[in-house]
RNA sequence: GGUUUCAUAGCUCAGCUGGUUCAGAGCACCUGCCUUACAAGCAGGGGGUCCAAGGUUCGAAUCCUUGUGGGACCA
């Protein structure tokens, strides 16, 4: 006896083990094949399984899956980042824990570590891929450190900086002083927070007692002031023009400078000029040619340059300051200001502006084809919606700065003599090489050359993810990468459009001179009920190993697939789960009355063969439906005609209608045929429930060693027999009609119900007269002429229907009820003849569009016509 | 502030090129059923001014304009 409930634990893990131990996933090029292929957007090294990557990861499981099933030869390369900035503060924090500080080791030492660790703990997330059952090729694992990756990244960036688009230069970047390390803006978050504007008085030079007042949030830069600067138009400030102040407490002095940059209705109108600590500032202190006085240094403390509260961290020198000057007089308000303060994604840290020397790649010509090919869709984004906010970006692309302050990553490959001069080369012996053989040094020994200390961004190593896991950097014409590239779909959430995808894309371009992939699917993302973001702080997110524990890795694939359209947050709640895991046990139940059953060598009866005939039909347009849906990339969509074509068509019909009576067999033809059925729609269901359909397909036959459905062949959709559909529409709104009746007089479902039907086409019945006995318990059909006296009645298109309960039946309800369909029917017949009596309508609609208004019109008339002699029969 | 996107049942969303009287699905809710595959189930039901106001059209939830209110991106 098989279990009434369908247990997914053990099933799961003995079919993923089987599709391994089968190589079901692998991929090789096949030239007989159509390639398939997607790259997985590589997780964090350092990450384990949340909401967002279950989400992401089952869709690309469900195209590969299908893809395969097509016959295309599907090939899922799965892999990791490296993650400098993250996996570098978790080894910190292990050598901490061992009493080791990353100051007192060695880069080679500390990378030593780093392998460790990643050896140990880093790439969980791959094996917790395999819970969801995500069919990767794992063989083909790739890690952005690998040696062969490595070097497609350090290859990139001598490639880059030999065609002049890698330079290295002084700019403003957003400095994390906890991680001190550069950061691109894309890793920096904003926070809303309540912050304080200081009011502060700068006494004028040469005007006694005049004073210029400024606004600011950040008084310990003062001394990092090289000037005060106003609106020219300001007339408040006219006197002070081309004057000078002193800066509190320093009593250094200072140019007012002018300005149509200031906002006049801003604070006080006038601004501290502070070039080494704000963006602004520093390109107001290039124009006017001020000074740049750093006061901070790395760790975000201040300096000697800032001659006060050296050695200070920048906060408490903010409190300490804010004493001093009001001590001094110099601080005239303090007002609650919101302000958007910026802090790194990784460590928190509130982030500095800082100038420094970093590496960066110049963006203008590169992005260009990436652009062009994104807004002309030869890239095509779903949903399209996400193409403006690409554009806008793409058009406003800065250089970037590849650098990092790090040990874990890619060394940048810049070697520098003595004097300064900088070499770019693969390795340290060809550094030398070059520069013995084009500076003509030839004394110069590797001694000679310091390669700079930096690693590059993780994002420098990830943007060539399509091309670098095939290998393709280093060996542009290899087999893989010939066959596999482009990729046809990539599946990633918005949030990383721009700094993955776009870079992607140029890379692509780049390096293959040609497209990545095909289409981008951009994910929603997901959310807790009130529709929180989901995060580690908030502690809203559920742990996605325990909820495939507990629902099955089908139910969760399935319960966060329906309520996800593209590109649309999903608001998850558990309840999604419950109903995929619902969902399976209908199957499973599906399954146990199927596999219960006696067969006995007989033909079908005229009413199975109907039915198989219909549900055939029904599977035929529900496919056709499915490969639109996944045309436009509507897998939400997809999965819910599934689910309504094998719970309601299926169970609740089909099933329903050759079921045999209790401990009855079933005939062989209709056996036989349910079994094909059955095997069909598993394949169907296959990419979203590739477990408990693998089970059941293997059940239901014989089949050989190895053999799995995955390897099947997707169904395509036959022929649709459009008439017989409409057919059993009818039949079926009859037998709600029935059951509806029996409901509101509240009989048990165990009482049969006399039926009479009122037709001029018997034959339109008497074939599925056993399906309406069965379907909706009523006794032998009887066919009548005249309307039955005291019989509940409705009709149904054209015809009509009595059930005769004597002295059931209340007159007042039933002419109500009839009287309110014929109204209804009546508004409807005047609003088409109304349609159709308008030219203009008749004239420029669509004639099988007119034709339907027709037919509308003829199927209402006959209505109304039976309604009239009810209501008549009724009063009479 | 700029760009963009959305607003449909109590909730989450479909509604694709305007065309069934178009107002849909799932969940939730109500009623009746422990019926022989399934109570993680079966049968049935109620529920909406399609944000507001104009416009285009024979015809608007759908297209246009303005407003209101949310989200995203950029500053």
């Amino acid at each position: 006896m098989i279990s009434k409930t369908y247990a997914p634990q053990d099933i799961e893990a003995k079919w993923y083990q089987y599709w391994l131990d089968n190589k079901h996933f692998a991929s090789k090029p096949n030239p007989d094949k159509e390639p398939y292929s997607i790259v997985i957007p590589p997780p964090n090294v350092t990450g384990i399984l949340h909401m967002g990557h279950m989400l992401n990861n089952t869709i690309q499981d469900v195209l590969i899956r299908k893809a395969r099933m097509e016959g295309k030869e599907a090939c899922w390369v799965p892999g990791t980042d490296h993650a400098s900035i993250a996996t570098e503060a978790k080894v910190v924090a292990m050598l901490k824990e061992r009493g080791i500080e990353k100051k007192d080791i060695s880069r080679e030492e500390f990378l030593g570590y780093a392998h460790e660790w990643k050896d140990k703990y880093g790439g969980i997330i791959l094996d917790q891929l395999k819970k969801l059952g995500a069919s990767c090729d794992w063989d083909r694992t790739n890690f952005t450190m690998d040696d062969h990756y490595y070097e497609s990244v350090i290859n990139v960036f001598v490639d880059l900086y030999n065609k002049g688009q890698i330079y290295r230069g002084v700019r403003m970047v957003n400095w994390d002083p906890l991680g001190k390390t550069a950061l691109s803006d894309e890793e920096v978050i904003e926070k809303e927070i309540m912050a304080k504007l200081y009011y502060l008085k700068y006494p004028v030079s040469g005007m006694e007692g005049e004073f210029m007042t400024i606004a600011t949030t950040r008084p310990e830069t003062i001394m990092a002031d090289t000037a005060l600067c106003v609106n020219p138009n300001d007339e408040r400030y006219l006197a002070y023009h081309g004057k000078s102040v002193k800066i509190p407490l320093l009593n250094r002095e200072i140019p007012v400078i002018t300005d149509e940059y200031v906002t006049m209705d801003f604070g006080t109108g006038c601004l501290k000029v502070t070039p080494a600590h704000d963006l602004n500032d520093y390109e107001l202190g290039i124009k006017h040619k001020l000074p740049v006085i750093d006061i901070l240094d790395d760790d975000g403390f201040l300096n000697e340059k800032a001659v006060l509260y050296v050695g200070q961290d920048r906060f408490a020198a903010r409190r300490n300051i804010v004493k001093d000057l009001e001590e001094a007089g110099h601080l005239v308000k303090m007002e609650e200001y919101k302000s958007i303060v910026k802090t790194s994604e990784r460590t928190g840290a509130v982030i500095e502006p800082k100038l420094s020397l970093q590496w960066f790649l110049k963006m203008d010509e590169l992005s260009k084809p990436a652009l062009e090919n994104v807004m002309n869709d030869t890239i095509k984004l779903y949903p399209s919606k996400f193409k403006n906010t690409y554009r806008s970006w793409m058009e406003n692309v800065h250089d970037w700065c590849i650098s990092r302050q790090l040990w874990w990553g890619q060394q940048i490959p810049a070697f520098y003599l003595q004097d300064g001069t900088i070499i770019v080369a693969k390795t340290k012996r060809e550094a030398l090489r070059k520069a013995q053989h084009d500076l003509l040094l030839f004394a110069l020994t590797e001694e000679d050359l310091t390669q700079d200390p930096d690693v590059l961004d993780t994002w420098f190593s990830s943007w060539l993810w399509p091309i670098a896991t095939f290998d393709g950097i280093r060996h542009p014409d290899n087999e893989d990468i010939s066959y596999y590239y482009p990729t046809n779909d990539l599946v990633t959430g918005p949030d990383i459009l721009f700094f993955w995808v776009a870079r992607m894309i140029i890379s692509g371009y780049e390096y293959r001179g040609k497209l990545p992939f095909e289409n981008v699917y951009l994910t929603g993302i997901v959310r807790d009920k009130q529709g929180r973001k989901m995060s580690k702080q908030l502690g809203n997110s559920p742990d996605a190993l325990e909820l495939i524990e507990r629902f099955g890795a089908d139910g969760v694939r399935s319960g966060l697939l329906f309520s996800a359209p593209a590109g649309n947050d999903l608001l998850f709640d558990e309840k999604l789960c419950e109903q995929g895991r619902n969902f399976c046990n209908k199957v499973w139940n599906a399954y146990r009355l199927v596999e219960g059953w006696e067969i006995i060598e007989r033909s079908a009866t005229e009413s199975n063969k109907l039915a198989i005939d219909w549900f055939n039909s029904r599977i035929n347009q529900t496919t056709h439906e499915v490969q639109d849906h996944f045309v436009k990339f509507r897998i939400s969509d997809a999965l819910l005609s599934l689910y309504n074509l094998i719970w309601t068509d299926f169970c609740s019909k089909y099933l329903e209608i050759i079921k045999p009576d209790f401990e009855q067999p079933i005939d062989k033809a209709t056996y036989d045929a349910t079994i094909e059925i059955f095997e069909k729609l598993m394949c169907l269901l296959h990419p979203y429930m590739p477990f408990i359909t693998e089970e059941i397909w293997q059940a239901l036959a014989q089949r050989n060693a190895g053999e799995s459905i995955c390897r099947t062949e997707f169904p395509k959709g036959g022929a649709v027999n459009t008439e017989l559909l409409a057919s059993f529409e009818a039949m079926f709104e009859l037998v709600t009609k029935i059951r509806e009746i029996r409901n509101a007089k509240q009989l048990s479902p165990k009482i049969a119900l006399p039926l009479s039907i009122k037709t001029d086409n018997k034959a339109r019945y008497e074939n599925i007269e056993s399906i309406i006995e069965k379907l909706a318990n009523t006794e032998t059909i009887s066919y009548v002429l005249d309307n039955v006296d005291g019989a509940i009645s409705f009709v149904v298109k054209s015809d009509e229907f009595f059930i005769n309960l004597e002295g059931e039946i209340d007159v007042e309800a039933e002419l109500e009820a009839a009287q309110k369909d014929l109204e209804y029917n009546l508004g409807f017949k005047k609003a088409t003849e109304a349609k159709l009596a308008n030219e203009r309508f008749v004239a420029n609609a669509k004639p099988e569009l007119v034709e339907r208004e027709r037919q509308k019109l003829a199927d209402a008339e006959s209505k109304i016509k039976a309604l009239e002699e009810r209501i008549a029969s009724l009063k009479g």
